[in-house]
RNA sequence: CGGGGAGUAGUAUAGUGGUAGUACGCAUGCUUUGGGAGCAUGUGGUCCGAGUCCGAUUCUCGGCUCCCCGACCA
């Protein structure tokens, strides 16, 4: 992609009203816009970081085999009278009317249409297990919207359902859940540790919240320094000391990035989720759920990752690869020769299917471009100028870190190797 | 839902009971190109409503919006 040709623009100047490093950040690099409080539009840029993630995602989801749909957005009111959550949910719950008087409700998350569906398609116990995802919208009447993308009235969840003939089964669907879930988070480079929590309204037996460690964070959780006991405040009655080593548990603050529930029978019962065993004899069966916060992961993300600059985006979820820049010069033969040197290794590098970001603006400085680069943080940064032709190279910089080299052109073909090699710490 | 803060140009800010200023941006021209560059010209603004006053962007009241802390959530 040429910069030039990108829709967003960089800000210099900290929007008013952002105190939070990633929603200014992420205003300040044109990866959103703010409609109202808790309601922003995913930019470009923004969309492209949202994207890797739900990639990422449904492809360590597709490996152990969960299946993807997408729900409605819109609920029939029926479907929330029958689960009791119509009138238990809360003001979150956003209930509107169609033209004809209709109750209807917006998506606040997806127990009960999952439930009206497995209730429509679960029939024996030879289809259990199952567990099918979704990437959706959920629409939520927060009361407090806050700090950007940490918590919207309007977001996408990544929520999972799993479908178990007996409590024993279910366990093993929550732990492959867990499995997976700490494998999502490695690659994103978060750092998130599960937390028994309390079951709150969505009912059933069990609960972890994912809670990442972070300065700007809301939760409270209590972590025993000794065996890494990890638990919510609210659920731990003496946080002073842990319950299985006895050690002093230290308070931490953290940001919930996800959440894994055992709802057992609450949603099978209320909608009629039976199947038959090999005797014939029905049972309820037994139900998971479990959600990101993609949006809310993104700014997680931001908040841990990132300089007095801007941001420093990990590898797999940068919006892109490479960050090229074309710097410009007194001497008209020179310039152009930037120039060419630049389109052609733009071009290089796209046929070797690496992501580039092209900054080939004309009329901008140095320093901005390079202002820019650190505010977007993709995690290579290569310069082409009148310094760099000069020894026949091109210069190579990680986001991050200080260490600057010089790659000589004709060994550019090396460099995709440089880009796929591990990030070093 | 309780507590606190704030609304002035596209953005960030200053100031005043009497003609609203600066910087950045944007537009045009020229000059520039290794850390948000220079000169010139231009563009453009007091959240809404009521009250006090000769006069309100400023004072008073009400509303709306935004931000932060607490409760809740992904």
């Amino acid at each position: 992609m040429k910069q030039s040709q990108l829709f967003t623009k960089t800000t210099k100047e900290t929007p008013r009203g952002a105190t939070f490093i990633s929603h200014q950040l992420f205003l300040r690099g044109g990866f959103i816009f703010r409609h109202a409080s808790g309601i922003y539009t995913l930019l470009p840029l923004g969309l492209m970081v949202l994207r890797k993630i739900e990639n990422l995602i449904r492809k360590e989801f597709e490996e152990i085999g969960i299946q993807e749909v997408r729900m409605s957005i819109l609920h029939p009111a029926e479907l929330w009278k029958k689960t009791g959550r119509w009138d238990t949910a809360g003001k979150e719950l956003w209930k509107i009317k169609s033209r004809n008087e209709e109750d209807l409700v917006l998506a606040m998350t997806h127990e009960e249409t999952i439930s009206a569906i497995a209730a429509n398609t679960v029939r024996s116990e030879n289809e259990l297990p199952m567990i099918v995802n979704q990437f959706q919208t959920k629409i939520r009447d927060e009361e407090r919207p806050r700090g950007g993308l940490l918590r919207l009235r309007e977001f996408i969840m990544q929520d999972a359902y799993s479908f178990d003939k007996d409590e024993e089964n279910l366990d093993k669907s929550f732990k492959k859940m867990v499995e997976v879930y700490n494998k999502i988070f490695k690659r994103i480079e978060l750092i998130a540790i599960p937390v028994k929590a309390s079951t709150g309204l969505m009912g059933g037996s069990d609960s972890y919240e994912f809670m990442v460690l972070a300065e700007s964070g809301e939760d409270r959780i209590a972590i025993c320094p000794k065996c890494n006991f990890a638990a919510n405040l609210e659920v731990l009655k003496n946080a002073e000391k842990c319950p299985q080593c006895g050690t002093e548990m230290k308070i931490k603050r953290t940001i919930e990035v996800a959440h894994a529930f055992k709802l057992g029978t609450k949603y099978s019962k209320a909608m009629n989720i039976l199947y038959e065993d090999k005797k014939g004899k029905k049972h309820f069966v037994q139900m998971g759920c479990y959600g990101i916060g993609l949006e809310r992961a993104m700014a997680t993300i931001v908040e841990i990752y990132h300089d007095e600059k801007g941001i420093i985006w990990p590898k797999e979820i940068a919006p892109f690869d490479v960050h090229l820049l074309s710097l410009g010069s007194k001497n008209e033969a020179i310039k152009e020769k930037i120039q060419m040197t630049s389109e052609k290794l733009y071009q290089e590098l796209q046929e070797v299917k690496i992501e580039v970001l092209y900054d080939d603006r004309k009329e901008k400085s140095a320093g901005e471009k390079f202002a820019d680069a650190d505010l977007i943080g993709i995690p290579l940064r290569i310069v082409v100028s009148e310094k760099t032709l000069k020894e026949d190279s091109v210069e190579i910089k990680k986001r991050g870190e200080k260490e600057i080299q010089l790659i000589k052109l004709s060994d550019l073909k090396n460099l995709s190797d440089f880009i796929s090699s591990p990030a070093s710490d």
